[in-house]
DNA sequence: TTGATAATGCGAATTATTATCAATAAGAAA
DNA sequence: TTTCTTATTGATAATAATTCGCATTATCAA
């Protein structure tokens, strides 16, 4: 089922109203196979559509999140990154040099870990790993003692 | 080896200093079995030391943190929880309800998991993994229509 | 003991996110 | 269509965790 349909039928159910602020967000998140923050998010729509708040991009974010069309990810960065469910569940590498984020499976989680977890008596709402280190590119440059990955994404915050 | 003797040899090492505070808040920590933040941490040192400052906590903990002393863990709540750092790798489960974090391992991420994402030239600086949902206590409660758990853990924050 | 300087305490600053609230717009009903 | 109810928005203030700046203090090697 894609996001829109889902999001039709959630805002049947609940009293809610599809406005062009939550198509914007959603359209931007579809169209990036990026982590996006709740920032860059801001920028992307504002193209279109220059007068929205972001703390309508944070309550749409908010509200997609609980609607299961998006997923929320704390990276270890001081701020959240999002992207849209995915059908396979996967997990996340940051590079702690250049910031890339690199996708993963880990079947084992599912096949084996989460059923011994929920054995205890536990039961799992969310599964969030995060591994973090150095990406293949970041080492290679920073043996040769550049002490900078060759496509470094700039800290959010320090503007 | 334990905590306070790589505490001293990384104070030799680096021109690091022997204070007051640092010993007070590294036997907060060794001597609590829970996941403590900041906060937490400013409480129980300030019994004994009532001079020492929050900021002066924080710093300690980057520091310890640096020297591996202690592991930081982002668990969803917007602030970190710190423990000593453990010989034996383990993950984190916290009850959405009650706070509760429930440590468990997970053999499959060391032996196969972490040495396939080694495989694809990532090198790997630190592992978390943290599953969230409802404790066992907190399942029969809400199921009884409580909405509230047996022992909840007030959020820190709502103060 | 003394001197250099690492570390602290205090308060201000920062940053991500949330809350307030008057103004707007979605959409059901008339 | 027009009207009406109220969910949603935009603008901005508030919050909360963490970090910074700096004068003062404490550590420790000489
Ligand atoms: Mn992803
Ligand atoms: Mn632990
Ligand atoms: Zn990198
Ligand atoms: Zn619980």
């Amino acid at each position: 089922m894609s996001n829109q349909i889902s999001f039709q039928s959630a805002i049947k159910s609940r009293n809610l109203r599809m406005t062009n602020q939550r198509r914007q967000v959603l359209r931007v998140l579809e169209e990036s196979d990026e982590h996006l923050d709740a920032e860059a998010i801001y920028d992307l729509v504002r193209k279109q559509n220059p007068r929205i708040s972001l703390a309508t991009v944070y309550r749409t974010l908010a509200l997609f999140k609980e609607l299961g069309l998006v997923n929320e990810h704390k990276l270890g960065e001081d701020h959240s990154h999002f992207e849209t469910a995915q059908e396979e569940p996967h997990y996340h590498f940051t590079c702690l040099s250049c910031r890339k984020i690199i996708e993963f499976s880990a079947p084992e989680i599912e096949e084996t870990l989460l059923p011994r977890i929920a054995k205890q008596g536990l039961e799992i709402n969310e599964v969030h790993l995060i591994i973090s280190g150095y990406c293949a590119d970041c080492q290679a440059n920073l043996i040769e003692g550049k002490k900078q990955c060759s496509s470094p994404r700039p800290i959010h915050n320090q503007n």
